[in-house]
DNA sequence: CCATTTGGATTACATGCGTAATCCTAGGAT
DNA sequence: ATCCTAGGATTACGCATGTAATCCAAATGG
């Protein structure tokens, strides 16, 4: 089987502007209203703020526009997967020079793992083990 | 048994930095001259490069510094877990909205992971169980 | 003793980021 | 017809970051 072209790299987006996809990966196409109106209450942000975050994620890419009579609607342009894997990626390399497992045995010392996450992560775990085998 | 007092949060550590952090966590106190050594060949930075970042880190406090003779020797003054923590924790609140699990499906859906890796965080997961357990 | 090197201190400088304010205009309220 | 409002475009502004260059003094090589 042909391999696929890789992913061209998403745009890199900043601490505020994943607050901001994230509304938008959730809520799917979303006029600017909606979008400050779901961060309201949980964020002070003005709406002008989100007009420029929304605008610089537009500016890179990371977000489509569509007129809708004389507004815009925007929506995500990239996967979420996909930034969240480049970001985890990015993270992995810089603190824990690429490994996974000091990462998790760090969280696992410090902080207080439920037994359902255990169950959780087992799970995952052997999903992999069973990817790996095929 | 009292609770400690909570560690004061780390100074913030940006990308640059944390490569010259890692080098003084692995050797111990150096000079600038050992921390450019060690860069070299990995990275192109100039030494006023290195110099630059390792004054932002003794100015935040990340690094103490110690005068011998007509020469400083640096020395971390936080600890690596610590950091790493720190950055996990902002880590995966941003992007994953706190969660684990989803960051470690993600990672083994897009990555290939050894046999070995497996058997590791099985191994962390077991640990972070029988803590749990006590 | 003089020239070169090297480290610390100071300064630089473009870019990105967080957080907006201003200005302008078209629609909606009256 | 008029005034207010909300959204797009433009502009702002201070701080952090990446990546150094300059200046100065001490140590070092010759």
């Amino acid at each position: 089987m042909p391999r696929r072209a890789p992913t061209p790299p998403a745009p890199k987006i900043s601490d505020a502007e994943w607050t901001v996809m994230k509304v938008l990966w959730e809520r799917g196409t979303s006029t600017l209203a909606e979008v400050v109106k779901d961060l309201e209450g949980r964020l002070h942000w003005k709406p002008r703020t989100v007009q420029s975050l929304i605008r610089r994620l537009t500016d890179k890419g990371a977000l489509a526009v569509e007129a809708v009579g004389r507004e815009f609607r925007y929506s995500p342009a990239v996967a979420q997967d996909q930034c969240q894997h480049e970001e985890s990626r990015s993270f992995l390399d810089r603190v824990f020079n690429g490994r996974l497992t000091p990462f998790v045995a760090g969280l696992m010392d410090r902080e207080d793992v439920s037994q359902d996450d255990l169950a959780a992560l087992r799970e995952v775990l052997d999903q992999a083990e069973k990817k790996l085998k095929k």
